[in-house]
DNA sequence: CGACATGGTCAAGCAGCTTGACTATATGGC
DNA sequence: GCCATATAGTCAAGCTGCTTGACCATGTCG
């Protein structure tokens, strides 16, 4: 594979991912939710049982201080809560709320409505490839920003 | 394929994206240039024949402001340089030095060193599929950031 | 030639992150 | 039980890269 190849799968690797970035975006906004795409990673990292602000800042890669930030902005919002953390008095779970949810089904649903033109194009089979190929080569560990 | 597969599909694209960005950039950087990876784009942009501040400021996606000053920083920094444009006096043409070819040719080293770690692993014929199929759903179009 | 469009810059402001300093609670050796 | 140290979280200040708004110089077209 010629170098120039190389930075060309990159620059096609960006744009697909930016592309697919901006339409779950437009999805979860005219879906009625106000959501910045970093969120996404965040409300992943919530989804399950909550996390501390800590462990969310180790799995997007800032420090403390920015994940706290961003728990502000979504608490204001109202998609998560902090509570007490039952097992450490210093730590407080942040979890998501109702409107949490609703905004993370309307996430998926973007992106499946996203992916779907995906399938169109390639077919299902080929996308299916396309993420498990990605998956094998990129695991998806702490976020890195993508520039 | 179910609505999580979908923002799996997404959240793998981002994490490869963001992967394969930082491994070039560590790349460039090793190799004696100092480069943001938005860099990148620009020099694409710039490298055949030059471009003007609005031209790459359509390209990034970004204000010609911010363009400007990006274009300020690799002036400065010595990668490229402002020459009058030759057919508009309004414009100034913005063209690569031979300090901004050898950067060039460095991220493509430096990414072609990263993709051969996924060929290693997928083979191939599969990475260049890859970088086909990303092509036909993502046409490489002006810049849209990951997030 | 005059009106408007376009290329570029200057200036100010903002958002999201950083580093540094600090408080409150937890943990482990003695 | 107590103290030294580590950890969770916050407050404050600063930086960087972007934005919007205003402006000048040059081009284009009636």
């Amino acid at each position: 594979m010629q170098n120039s190849e190389a930075l060309a799968l990159a620059a096609a690797l960006l744009a697909a991912a930016g592309d697919l970035t901006q339409r779950i975006n437009d999805g979860v906004v005219s879906r009625g939710f106000e959501a910045r795409p970093a969120w996404g990673f965040a409300f992943a990292r919530l989804a399950p049982d909550g996390a501390t602000v800590t462990e969310l800042a180790a799995h997007l890669g800032v420090t403390k201080q920015a994940a706290s930030q961003l728990v502000d902005e979504i608490v204001r919002k109202g998609y998560a809560e902090r509570r007490p953390h039952p097992a450490d008095a210093r730590a407080r779970l942040v979890v998501l709320t109702e409107r949490g949810w609703a905004c993370t089904r309307a996430a998926e649903e973007a992106a499946a409505e996203a992916v779907r033109e995906w399938t169109d194009v390639l077919g299902e089979g080929e996308v299916r490839a396309l993420r498990e190929r990605l998956g094998r080569i990129a695991p998806y560990g702490p976020i890195r920003p993508a520039w």
